[in-house]
DNA sequence: AGCACGCCGACT
DNA sequence: GTCGGCGTGCTC
């Protein structure tokens, strides 16, 4: 008997099937240690095939050296997963295997065992006998004495403390244990984070509106249909999609099955996980990144055993080993979290629909600004548009204001903060609101350029500016990218000139303004320098909900589905930032953000007011944002997505070739060019495919390493799947240079 | 990626 | 004469 075994952390042509001799206790799925290469090094492998063959004649193969661990043998499901992900995504087998399983489950030395805790105790009579003088026959060993001694003065302890004990090893504490004067007690113990939630408070009966009841009805039809389904809960903000979301999730435990709900990130929905772990208590598993390795580990370990029903987390939890799913979630369906950008470069979406296939279950999308493409299929037919257009309540929208910066500046004012935004957060501080003012844009200033030479200061490991941020000792100068920081030069580092000049504003800029000209007001700043640590949003959330703050004045964070009652007042700083990038997304980006934000404002009452500011008054994007139309922004960015052939009329594929040396990657990016054109007008001559490139990626130098790119355009498939898994074969050999190709990413 | 094999410079 | 530089080629 013989089976196949894929190396883990190999290069790209390596990872391929390699013929191993079976040995006892290996099964389909199994980890395995197999030595490897003329050195017979010991590799870590999954085994992914067992075959009844013998081994050709004159081929020597050699035998699996052993099992690693037995806890993360991988059943067909995951074992189908991580060959569908090697094959969809063009990564590793042992990159998606690591994705698949919980972080750690693969590193350390030898097996990976839960945390147990392995207590030993003894009773005392049977001791009192055992010691004193006639007893002492029973016992061999000083050793064991010792151990007699020590539990009769602790009652019980933990197995490790124990073995440490001078003169005692294991085999003492066998023997004890044998003789029945010593008990073992194992037990595995599971850290559950979210256990301070779990007393079910909540079991309230959900009460849906018509339009809900609507909607609903839709999701159980698809729910019941017993084969893969997948359905689109488009609904604007403050509709009540939560609502209709957990009803559907109510039915599905009801059933007997199991669900994966997937948020873009927890630090910025707490409430949501609130309101699931009261309702499902103990039977809720959340998985995050912000989870210690252990934390990570419990939770899957929970699930693996069944105790779960609803798994709610970010972009990983689309994994969680759950055997009978009847759905899957997918809520704010378009944020670009669900990507991920390090191998496997995966869309949760992509593995939630591979998934439900397997389980017969239904992939349920929600949002109330669906990404073009799921709002494109849900106009097709492939997914079941699920409308809920009306706001739960009666809530009217807010009323929007759209203030041109650039008369702003005719009129003298440079600050970042309009006449109309200054008077509306004196309007929200009279009447004692609250106001959340957005931008995107961090620090204090973005660049620090030289009047007398125009150089820009610029990271030295990265080619990007630095940007400047306030704080003690005059400040410092920070990278975004790499984190590097420097302080803040008084002089210009190429010509010396003190004539430096501070470009752009950000959140610090921002606060300071409105604390020097709202005299009185108190600002809360909450973006990436403020909330470091695992519970400062939670705790900034509340205090700000609390009336700690007038303005909650930050980056996206702010914009996301907090409900602040008092919050009467929205304003964007500057609506552009997003607008103005070059990539394809960037009106869908600028118009979600901008829906998102403009819909923070009044959820409870009726006197909402948003006031964007921007230097593009006119631009459609932000005049449908503010007016919160979707539809129409759909109907118009999906004719210049059709006219230009982008997704989802075509799929973008992004090659990357990275280098510590300019030379050596020039020729690569030269090589790469040349071969896949002839790839193009070889073999695949025929098929549509647009090459766009070699250019220099958009930051050239990121932690002192180079990167040229090339862009291909066309439609992803069996055909050209084929070509780039080539182009990966081919450059994975190189040791001077990286190939890393990226299917539908984030930005082009 | 590792690791071994293999063919040329400065050293006990 | 050898120890060791890293170029080249293979991995069931």
């Amino acid at each position: 008997m013989l089976c196949e075994v894929h190396i883990l952390d190999t290069p790209y042509h390596l990872d391929r099937p390699f013929d191993y001799i079976l040995t006892e206790g290996v099964t389909l799925g199994s980890i395995v240690r197999v030595p490897f290469g003329r050195a017979d090094k010991l590799r870590l492998g999954a085994v992914t095939r067992i075959k009844e063959a013998e081994a050709p004649l004159g081929v020597k193969l050699k035998p699996v050296h052993s099992v690693v661990n037995h806890t993360f043998t991988l059943d067909r499901e995951m074992l189908g997963l991580c060959l569908f992900m090697k094959d969809y995504t063009l990564s590793t087998f042992g990159d998606a295997l690591r994705a698949v399983l919980p972080p750690g489950a693969l590193s350390g030395t030898e097996n990976v065992s839960y945390r147990r805790r392995c207590s030993l105790s003894i009773t005392r009579d049977e001791a009192e006998t055992l010691l004193s003088a006639k007893g002492r026959a029973g016992i061999r060993s000083e050793g064991q004495r010792c151990v007699i001694r020590y539990l009769m003065d602790t009652d019980s302890a933990d197995i490790e403390l124990v073995r440490q004990l001078p003169g005692v090893d294991s085999s003492h504490i066998r023997a004890l244990v044998s003789k029945g004067i010593v008990v073992m007690e194992t037990e595995e113990r599971i850290r559950n984070p979210y256990a301070a939630y779990a007393e079910r408070s909540d079991t309230s009966p959900i009460v849906l509106s018509p339009a809900q009841t609507a909607a609903y009805d839709t999701v159980t039809e698809l729910l019941s249909a017993d084969e893969a389904k997948a359905g689109l809960l488009f609904g604007v903000t403050g509709s009540g999609k939560t609502k209709v979301i957990m009803k559907a999730i109510d039915k599905t435990v009801e059933e007997g099955k199991s669900v994966i709900m997937l948020v873009p990130e927890i630090a910025l929905t707490p409430q949501t996980v609130s309101i699931f772990c009261k309702r499902y208590g103990e039977r809720v598993a959340v998985i995050h990144s912000s989870l210690s390795q252990g934390e990570r580990l419990d939770a899957w370990r929970r699930v693996k055993r069944g105790d779960v029903d609803l798994v709610i987390g970010t972009r990983s939890a689309i994994f969680a080993p759950l055997s009978n799913i009847g759905m899957i979630v997918i809520d704010e369906e378009h944020e670009h979290t669900y990507k991920s950008e390090s191998d496997p470069k995966y869309h949760a979406r992509d593995v939630a629909a591979f998934r439900c296939r397997e389980h017969r279950a239904l992939m349920l999308l929600a949002s109330a600004t669906p990404s073009l493409e799921s709002f494109y299929k849900a106009k097709c037919g492939t997914y079941t548009m699920i409308p809920l257009r009306e706001r739960y309540g009666g809530l009217s929208l807010p009323k929007t204001v759209i203030v041109d910066m650039r008369e702003e500046l005719k009129r003298g004012n440079a600050s970042p903060i309009s006449q109309r935004l200054y008077e509306s957060l004196e309007t929200v501080k009279e009447r004692g609101e609250q106001a959340i003012l957005f931008l995107n844009r961090r620090g204090f200033s973005s660049q620090i350029s030289c009047r007398e030479c125009g150089d820009v200061i610029t990271c030295p490991h990265c080619s990007v500016s630095l940007t400047y941020h306030t704080g003690a000792g005059g400040g410092k100068l920070l990278c975004h990218l790499c984190g590097y920081t420097s302080r803040v030069p008084r002089k210009c580092p190429s010509c010396s000139s003190d004539r430096l000049s501070y470009l752009g504003f950000g959140t610090q800029k921002l606060e300071e303004e409105v604390e020097k000209y709202l005299d009185g007001m108190k600002v809360m700043r909450m973006d990436a320098d403020t909330t470091s640590g695992k519970l400062a949003y939670d705790k900034m959330l509340e205090e700000f909900r609390g009336g700690e703050a007038d303005v909650l004045l930050g980056t996206q964070m702010v914009a996301k589905g907090h409900d602040f009652p008092k919050v009467t007042l929205v304003g964007v700083a500057l609506a552009d930032t997003s607008l103005y990038v070059s990539d394809f997304r960037a009106s869908e980006r600028t118009f979600s953000l901008l829906t998102q934000v403009v819909g923070r404002a009044g959820r409870a009452t009726d006197n909402g007011l948003a006031v964007i500011q921007t230097f593009s008054p006119a631009n459609e994007t932000i005049r449908l944002a503010a007016r919160q139309d979707y539809e129409s922004f759909y109907d118009g960015e999906i004719a210049i997505r059709r006219e230009l052939g982008y997704p989802p009329f075509a799929d973008m594929v992004q090659l990357t070739l990275t280098s510590e040396s300019e030379h050596k990657l020039f020729s690569a990016a030269k090589e790469l060019s040349d071969t896949l054109i002839a790839k193009l007008e070889g073999e695949y001559k025929g098929h549509p495919f647009t090459v766009f490139g070699p250019f220099e990626a958009q930051v050239y130098k990121l932690n002192e390493k180079y990167r040229m790119r090339m862009v291909v355009k066309c439609r992803l498939g069996k055909v050209s799947r084929s070509l780039f898994r080539e182009l990966l074969l081919h450059f994975s050999e190189r040791r001077d240079t990286t190939l890393s190709v990226d299917l539908n990413p984030l930005s082009v």
